[in-house]
DNA sequence: TATGAATGAGAGTTCATTCAT
DNA sequence: CATGAATGAACTCTCATTCAT
């Protein structure tokens, strides 16, 4: 009958991953609105009803596939910055920006789903919150450079601070992911450059650079 | 029963502001999808078919949103440059960027309309042909200044700088608002001590400051 | 203002031929359900509330074409039939026949508009009260006829031939209408031809009769 | 509360043919336009977005309607001639004629949907491809017939007269619908004798002319 | 005489979601 | 474990029609 392959039973987690990953898709190219459940099932290869019983509605898958990239995504950028743990701090940076503009690039579609300030939508929070969770990562390593350095910086200039990395560093990837040609070290080079350096500095010709 | 204010006759021109004010109010707090063209009508104070009369359609009236609002933003930001056009670079970018917050703080509903990256909209088009706009005069102020300077600055090593500089404005602009206490000023000052002064030089607690 | 055309006042008549026009355009080309009262009105070059003023709704408007074409039809057959009084059945057939054929050939959209057998319409009364008036007409040539001819046919059957031939002549001032190259008066002939000599059999009572 | 019986959980044949019956009737009663899904969905027991699923879109189901109906019109047409194969032309048109007022007869709404002309409608094109295939059918008679009679008949006629005769069926089929009391049979009858006494004339070259 | 301003009512269509099997 | 069948609710958009001037 041919649908061997669709009726064949496949364990929970195999399921469940086969549908989170349709639902990145679709989100991501879409959105969440436009993206429809029917679409997403059709991806995954199952009937609706099981992705509901899965994954229970649109706003919790949404808040799955959110859950899972972000984790793989702060896994990433956490791991580049362990490695150079016993580094000074703009290494540090250099690391951790190296590593996001990395998964971004290798993973356009997350990073899709990830980007966006989806505003009005049901679950603002869960974004904000993974989005902060990042933030907050950011401004500890500021924070600890700033320590080091011995420079005078408030706490609430820490976090505009690392609202503004975090910005710069989101249209950075959305730019590069979106313009042929452009690596993601090259991505994270100029990154360093802008944000370490400062562009008073660059007119200058004093560059920063890696390694 | 009130209904004297709802009944008149108002010309034209009036009425598609309120239509307009009240769309970007909308589309600001729940995004393009989940506003509805019910809810809109009803805040303008009119009846939907007078929406569709004057506007179009649901998305003509989100390009009309999103063409009024970039429009004033644009126009205040360049004001702002101009203002200070015998000016060093560093001053022009200080204007520009002081001019923007200031509007952004002063008009949160247009600057939610507008800082979304929608992405599977039907006028994502619309959407970032602003922000491309943007983006392309902030390029303008940094080729600028670096051919002042002196620097070697490649033309997309500029377009990346001007990416990054307009991440970081919008990132920090949709903190501000949403965080208490900060003023336009002092989030300006912020960004332009991280994009001009770089991290780097603010740990050493070398700031640049306006004035 | 260049409006000075468009603002003249213009006595009733001519405004109200102007609309009747209109209409009649639209009904023709889209239908009743698709024509809307907006279209008309600016095909008219008025308001749409004078169309109501002069005309009361679109259901009265459309009886008006249906009567005012229904009517110039008429006419047009009864003149030619009336010019051929005194000639023998066949003649006066004939007359009447080229006489609808021209009259069709020339006012297209008046036959677009007369001919549909549009059945749900609220109007569908008024359109068959006019088709019976032709039918009636087509009968009592008939009736003569077989007066005249001594055959035997009974008024029913005269009710059905004139049926028939009437389908038949709608039927072929469409195709005629739509088909390239074909004259009102080759429609004419030809129809001639498959009623009258089958008519003109009949009148002998030369009857086909089944099994 | 008798709704068992909506409750009722029908494959999807069965529904189809059950969405399709209601549809038929509507656009019978109301023509397209005037029909709303609304109406189709309850006269035919389901929820409105369950004859969206299955038939797609108004136009759609409209179209379904035709091909349907018109199909088995053919078939039932084509049928009768087929059983008079062997018969000469004259009692193969009548098996044909039979046929077609029988089955007008016994499918009042199927013929009602079938017979008019929609001018405007988004599928005027469907519903005369139906017709020209009919039309086409009986060229095909007609050029036989007038082949084996020998008479000189040009291409352009037997389309000509092909259109007449159908003409004057539809309108007959409907006056015999809507007069009470008249059979498929007689009125078969009539139109034999209106249509073949003269076609008989035509075979033999006997034409009448004008002037 | 003529119109710009305004609306009530309803159309087609879509979608997330749930039974019953 | 998995699904075909089915729907309530909501949305965008259109149209005939009427005030107020």
């Amino acid at each position: 009958m041919g649908d061997a392959v669709r009726t064949r039973r496949l364990p929970r987690g195999v399921r469940e991953r086969q549908m989170v990953d349709a639902a990145v898709r679709c989100f991501a190219r879409q959105g969440y609105q436009a993206a429809s459940m029917d679409e997403i099932a059709e991806l995954a290869g199952v009937s609706k009803p099981l992705v509901y019983l899965y994954l229970g509605s649109k706003e919790e898958l949404f808040t799955a596939c959110i859950r899972r990239e972000a984790g793989a995504l702060l896994g990433a950028v956490a791991a580049g910055v362990e490695g150079a743990a016993d580094l000074p701090p703009d290494e540090r940076l250099w690391a951790g920006l190296l590593a996001f503009f990395t998964y971004a690039a290798e993973h356009p579609d997350a990073w899709l789903v990830l980007s966006p300030r989806t505003q009005g939508e049901p679950f603002a929070g869960e974004l904000a919150r993974m989005r902060d969770e990042v933030v907050g990562f950011v401004a500890g390593l500021i924070g600890e450079a700033a320590g080091e350095g011995g420079g005078v910086v408030t706490g609430r200039d820490v976090d505009a601070l690392a609202q503004a990395l975090a910005g710069s560093a989101e249209s950075l990837a959305t730019w590069a992911n979106e313009t042929p040609g452009v690596t993601a070290k090259e991505a994270a080079a100029t990154l360093m450059n802008f944000a370490w350096a400062g562009l008073g500095n660059l007119m200058k010709s004093e560059r920063w650079s890696p390694r």
